[in-house]
DNA sequence: GTCTATAGCAGGATAGAC
DNA sequence: GTCTATCCTGCTATAGAC
């Protein structure tokens, strides 16, 4: 028992540092050793308790990524079910709220962000576990939310689309931040990101908000 | 002369592999060796021509990645000057067929897109160069674009964040392509590609259209 | 379960012949 | 400018003592 309180928290540290780095400077940028030394544990303990390299990333995943993107995807529902029938501003109000100041601390929210980007753009493995585990539920959540308030003659794909660029926006704003900065001077603050899931909740319902000229 | 024929090869020959690698596996996860036997050339010859690994990356950005943005750059810039006071929907749509269907092969848009992401995410110097020479301008181009076609109280942040969520699709529409194909089952075959451009001038313009209920 | 020591190999870079 | 040969560092992974 007390040996089994050792064995989780080497694990923990490793999974810890693990995901910090790897979220920092993708899978091959990131050596065994740098996180062993990071977690303060010996080389071998990588191996030991996860066999290789690989494993630790796809670990890292299961064990770290994951729960928090449940953690995400419950914020969603229980704002969600704060009304009977929630309004289309409702839906997107409940995604921006929760991804840019949900459930999830700052760097919390950056570590998460920055690893799903690199398996959108580059999927491996660990792509496959979290499209199912996490993806494709959220989308179906939302999904399930807007459709019987948006027109009956909407075709699926088309729903579909505008579901797309709901994320689009929400995931935009979180990982294009140096961008952003760089572009607009401005800091993540906290006004910043009301003012933010405000704008985004205005864009998804309105857009540019183009009755007068066309 | 006959030299420099050869020189300008090889120089280019490890420059077009190199791009295509670095876009698929980032900085780290192309070894030197994998380039020049892509390239058909010399081990020896990357630090002939670039110096070392990290000047050929920062040489890629320059002599491949850059004119690439100039000629998206220039294709916006003909579509708008098209009409002398180009509507807001003229912008949008624009943009959206610069980048969707542009002057870029299918291919190399590709590679395009998934060089600036890893920049975005993880910037390096890298991203200083194509801030200032590609990303500022094109920015500032919509902006003032936008600028006489949108309401005279709407302040500068706001304006900029509407810029982002127009880029925001835009962009998550090229680099999300694994997720979506996922999700929806679809290929980017053009008919795709051209309903996409479709909906991202509408959802620019309108949002969901939520007009009805609220 | 944790450590040291090391095998075994792949990486970037260079020297020097051609 | 291009090539071969090679240096040397740093990596993953494992064997084996504790």
């Amino acid at each position: 028992m007390g040996q089994k309180n050792n064995y989780d928290m080497t694990k923990d540290r490793i999974l810890n540092e693990a995901e910090t780095l790897f979220a920092q400077k993708g899978y091959h940028g990131v050596t065994v050793r740098e996180i062993t030394e990071a977690a303060n544990c010996n080389l071998a303990s990588v191996n030991y308790h996860f066999g290789n390299k690989w494993n630790l990333y796809l670990a890292v995943f299961h064990f770290r990524w994951l729960p928090r993107a449940k953690s995400l995807h419950d914020a969603v529902v229980k704002d969600l079910e704060k009304n009977d029938f929630p309004s289309r501003s409702d839906v997107v109000k409940a995604l921006a709220h929760a991804f840019l100041e949900g459930p999830l601390a700052e760097e919390e929210r950056t570590r998460h962000s920055l690893l799903i980007f690199r398996e959108l753009t580059q999927p491996t493995e660990a792509f496959e576990l979290i499209a199912k585990e996490a993806v494709l539920p959220l989308f179906q959540l939302v999904s399930d939310s807007l459709r019987p308030v948006m027109p009956a003659e909407l075709d699926e794909k088309r729903l579909k689309l505008n579901i797309f660029s709901i994320f689009a926006m929400v995931i935009y704003f979180n990982f294009a931040r140096a961008a952003i900065t760089h572009i607009t001077g401005q800091n993540y603050d906290q006004d910043f990101k009301a003012m933010l899931t405000e704008h985004i909740t205005n864009f998804s319902l309105h857009g540019l908000g183009a009755k007068a000229e066309e």
